[in-house]
DNA sequence: GCATTAGCCTAAAGGATTTAGGAAATCGCC
DNA sequence: GGCGATTTCCTAAATCCTTTAGGCTAATGC
């Protein structure tokens, strides 16, 4: 009986493939034991469960946009820096709406501490540096930010937007110019 | 045989409940047969589906929330207004975490169409006469409203926010405040 | 009062999750 | 290289959710 050859790793990035191609939460263990052509309960061996599953691809999901946002901010600085962050996660949830989806999910306390979900706090800071935010108005705005990449692109997925008169795109770049005027202009208390 | 009673609405409305109590996507024809008592299939004469269960739920939700702020808007205007109208989401959606969720289902075009959607777009509009901004900054606008709406809420509902260190109050109001300042100095293209 | 309709039921099929226990392939150690 | 231990995959089975089909009974209308 010739062996599949499954792993963990394995598993999560064939179940962000497939999120990408049915949607998140149409992700299942049946049906990654369909893609790799093995009966369901073999999956148990590398798998706890389905939440577990969907956890591990909301984690990688989390790592790929991390890695990504890293070498987008890499010698960038200012509104330069703003944009190229922002697009990082627009064009992530362009590509692979379905990894996006997971890197939304709520993870328990546990799990998102061993999440990328720190390095993305830390690079919105980063980001945040050319415009020289104090505490706590730093926090306030690396809080503004990830509602409006969040909301954005999320709406903008879902279809929210859609009576095109200006494109999304357009008003993309407009907000993008909004934020930067926004936090290069920070109202005081 | 004593009969129960059903009909879509209050099945909407039992499932919106149901929703907040145990999550949107743990909302199920059977938990919701089993809440009133009956057999899973008798539901099927009043719902077409799962889905459909879900996309009432969904309708029911943008429907209260644009009756709240509708309410909320009477009288008001400029930065009132916005705030009213924002505490509308952000209240809603501590109250009726389920309904919240459900609200954000995505919608077919048609059920779209038919929703509670274009209400709040109007509204968001109104929230805006006051800040005097001409097409297509306002519809700009309209979609950044929407996303900081969006995207803060459900961060915030998602415990996205944690680190506890500047409460989500605090940064709400100031996130608000910002906003404010934003749309009376709107940038130029 | 009786025919019709509508509401709820039982029955059953199909699919997903998950656990238990078995057999074969692989690994590690002599 | 051989051999026991472990890992990987399997079959079997329980449980739960969805959905359809067809029947019985309560409500409704003439």
């Amino acid at each position: 009986m010739a062996r599949a050859g499954l792993t963990p790793e394995r598993l999560a990035r064939a179940g962000a493939e497939l999120a990408d191609e049915v949607g998140f939460d149409q992700v299942t263990v049946s049906a990654l034991a369909r893609r790799f052509d093995v009966k369901v309960a073999s999956l148990y061996s590398h798998l706890k469960s389905s939440q577990d599953l969907k956890t591990k691809i909301a984690l990688l999901a989390l790592e790929e946009l991390a890695d990504r946002a890293a070498d987008a901010l890499a010698g960038r600085a200012g509104k330069d820096a703003l944009t190229a962050f922002a697009n990082v996660y627009r064009d992530y949830a362009r590509e692979h709406p379905g990894r996006f989806t997971a890197a939304q999910m709520r993870l328990d306390a546990h799990t998102a501490a061993a999440s990328a979900g720190g390095r993305h706090a830390q690079m919105t800071r980063a980001v945040l540096r050319g415009y020289h935010l104090t505490e706590p108005d730093q926090t306030h705005a690396v809080r503004l930010l990830g509602s409006v990449f969040h909301g954005y692109v999320t709406l903008e997925l879902g279809g929210g937007f859609s009576h095109s008169s200006p494109d999304t795109q357009e008003t993309w770049s407009r907000v993008l110019d909004a934020l930067d005027a926004l936090l290069r202009n920070w109202p005081a208390p």
